[in-house]
DNA sequence: TTGTATACTTACCTACTAGTAAGTATACTC
DNA sequence: GAGTATACTTACTAGTAGGTAAGTATACAA
């Protein structure tokens, strides 16, 4: 196989094991199992487990940031349908039975990154914030979205919502994740 | 040493360790190294992992049963100070360098739980689902607190933003819990 | 045709995991 | 004082973890 395939195929596997299993949960065994290699073929590509995670978090970062341009060209001036973009993502892990968005995943494993793994996600964290803050100005500012207090500080307290329901929703039932979105439209009072 | 004594100090340095490395990172081996026992011992009193990680949830489940009954007795008629009670919960985990409420880490690790922990687990979410209903539901009559929705679902809503704030706040700053809360409290329209 | 880089496999290592069986010192009971 | 239950220790097992050194089949280049 091309090696750049087999790069990717790990990642990928990867990143379906992450969201099941985490960081810690991931092993070597797990992924050469999967795609059908010995391990230490994904020791060739990922020397250390380390290297691994972060090549893995940084695959998200540039994902998110793609997800995210694309949609604020398409939708740049709708802060109501960017909100459901945003809201979208953690439900796109948590279709899958079991799965959960990585980024609560990893908080919670937190003593257990290599630094690396741990800044880039916070680097991510930072992103999704700095996306939601722009979206709540301008929700604010046409008046389809009504909160108190700045911006910034709304869209942290959104973030955690959506964290701690896409954990709950795994760990419980799916339908939690919808019933607390539902809730946060109902408080921005946004008419749907 | 006394047989509860000894017990209850496994449980103890498990209650602790499990904020800092969850159920999954932590072992038999860390928990008798700290008790100055051979890990043995810890197998005496819980044969199984599971067991331990069982009485563990339990035991967490007891002690916010009496600190919710505690607050309710002092502060039954006061909406708001029950709900500084409630977001007190989290803070004292957080407060401790490193570590979180242990509700996150648990969902997180939802697919190495034993059956009867993650049950535990859902039924402690459930116990303080139905609380933090109460005071809302309270604090909306008094017209202390202001919401759009059922109480049951705003409830949800606000123990995800807690979990999720909790997991943000022990691996990135502290602070965020703070901001996340002084958030919450402008969103319920509360004086303070 | 030979040489070389690539993409692995084979075989191994050390450290750690939960868990167990058998032995032992102490304390209490009859 | 003898017997017994308690609270452990000693010594071990099988399985898994991440990681490594050395070997090899293939493809391509000179």
């Amino acid at each position: 196989m091309n090696k750049q395939d087999t790069r990717q195929a790990i990642l990928d596997i990867t990143a379906e094991l992450i969201q099941e299993l985490g960081y810690k949960g991931l092993s070597y065994k797990h992924i050469s199992e999967r795609l059908g290699v010995k391990n230490a073929a994904i020791h060739y590509y990922f020397p250390a487990k380390a290297d691994l995670g972060s090549a893995y978090v940084e695959q998200m970062i540039v994902q998110f940031e793609q997800y995210r341009d694309h949609l604020n060209s398409k939708y740049g001036d709708q802060p109501v349908r960017l909100l459901n973009g945003l809201t979208a993502i953690p439900r796109s892990f948590i279709s899958k039975q079991g799965m959960s968005c990585p980024l609560g995943t990893l908080d919670a494993e937190r003593n257990f990154l290599p630094e690396s793994m741990l800044l880039a996600s916070r680097q991510l964290s930072r992103l999704l914030c700095e996306w939601l803050t722009e979206i709540l100005e301008k929700g604010q500012k046409q008046q389809l979205m009504h909160f108190s207090g700045v911006a910034n500080n709304k869209a942290l307290a959104i973030l955690s919502m959506l964290q701690g329901a896409s954990l709950m929703a795994s760990a419980n039932q799916a339908q939690i994740y919808e019933d607390v979105i539902e809730q946060l439209f109902l408080d921005l009072a946004i008419k749907s």
